[in-house]
DNA sequence: ATCCTTTTGTTGAAATTTCAACAGACTTTT
DNA sequence: AAAAGTCTGTTGAAATTTCAACAAAAGGAT
């Protein structure tokens, strides 16, 4: 478990815990380990929301498939992230989500009922973990709000637009790599990826933007 | 503050919180309540994110308006409900929505710094009302996580049916009256009102429900 | 009961998105 | 280094959505 102190210590779930006592309360909690291979499912839709994941190495997709086959991406999952809380938390029976690994990943897995009735120990560090896990729903919320208010533009330009600002602020820069391909990234706006396509090369053409398969850089002040 | 007892015993950040201890720590989080009337503006759009709202009577919309003047709703707020708790947890400078007034209304409303710093006194009801809060988050994530799937539809008469499902779940019948008038729904559903109500005239033609304003009867079977 | 206002449904034209299919560029594998 | 596979950009046609404008229906006020 050591060996995975320098990640954890980034994970907002484990702000202010000491090492060792994250240590005790990752026993504590039953916290399990799984490796997962590039494009392998690391949980599937309909399967009971007992777990939250925390993401140790690699990245992670949340997807959704409706029964015409229509995957739409919800979010990407870096190191250091957690998924699945949401679902946990509420305790909702079975998660409506499938999460993919992006590449070869490193999974922590935690029992959520465990960090939701204080354990018998009453390790003193759980109070605190409530409270972050708290701060992280907020965060989470706040992500969701943002897709929303993608989502929430009627075109294809306007979602793009939209996104690739969020991007820039999140990165502080208007030079950035996303993480999505581009029928990943139509996945993810839910549009068309020839559509977004033509999109693309037409604000390349307007000097909006320049870009190159993955790298975006915005040539419009966002003032 | 006791005649607000009963709908504040009903509300979700107040649960297993007795009544006097209610009182005792309203007081101590400095609530204060205020009243609206009808479409009148209860928090706008940039101003600091301190405050979380409590519907005590009445319900609220939250809005977003873009610069084109185009209104979306996010969600409608009734009474007992909890509105603007992420951006006040997760400590956002500026609120990015504006929540407007259905009807008369009284909320509530409590510096959410009050919440996440312990106080002086050290409530011993506090620690609950952090669990609460983020019990209350989680059940709001999963909210959102619907919107998303309604919005990630492609069409008009995907993202009507995915929200009147939603909505029969929600109430637990085929049978329901939705808060919002055609142009809200259509504000609510992101896509056009005229193109909206021409998709509810054929699904009344197929036979797949029965409408009159508000109310609706789904008369296909959710299996 | 009548007038005034708001809400809903309709329609046709314009704009946009989706779909399907393909070619070229780029990667990965052998 | 060649072959195989994946990703991106293009294109034209079909389907859908948006927009604007108006009429009918419902609700409120006097």
């Amino acid at each position: 478990m050591k060996k995975y102190l320098k990640i954890l210590r980034k994970c907002a779930l484990f702000h202010q815990i000491e090492d060792e006592d994250l240590i005790i309360m990752l026993n504590c909690l039953g916290a399990k380990i799984d490796v997962f291979d590039k494009k392998y499912t690391v949980m599937s839709e309909g399967k009971p929301a007992k777990y939250i994941g925390i993401v140790l190495s690699g990245s992670v997709q949340i997807t959704q498939t409706d029964y015409y086959g229509n995957r739409s991406i919800l979010s990407n999952i870096e190191a250091a992230e957690v998924f699945a809380e949401a679902f946990a938390c509420a305790e909702t029976h079975s998660i409506p989500i499938t999460v993919i690994a992006n590449e070869p990943c490193e999974i922590m897995f935690i029992d959520c009922s465990h960090i939701l009735r204080t354990c018998s120990n009453h390790c003193t560090f759980h109070q605190q973990l409530i409270f972050n896990l708290m701060k992280d729903l907020a965060d989470k919320t706040i992500l969701f709000h943002q897709k929303l208010e993608i989502l929430s533009k009627r075109s294809t330009r306007e979602k793009l637009l939209t996104y690739l600002m969020f991007q820039a602020k999140k990165f502080g820069s208007d030079s950035f790599d996303i993480p999505f391909d581009r029928q990943e990234l139509a996945d993810y706006l839910e549009v068309d990826r020839s559509g977004l396509s033509v999109e693309i090369g037409k604000l390349r053409q307007e000097g909006m933007l320049e870009s190159n398969r993955k790298h975006f850089e915005l040539l419009w002040t966002v003032k």
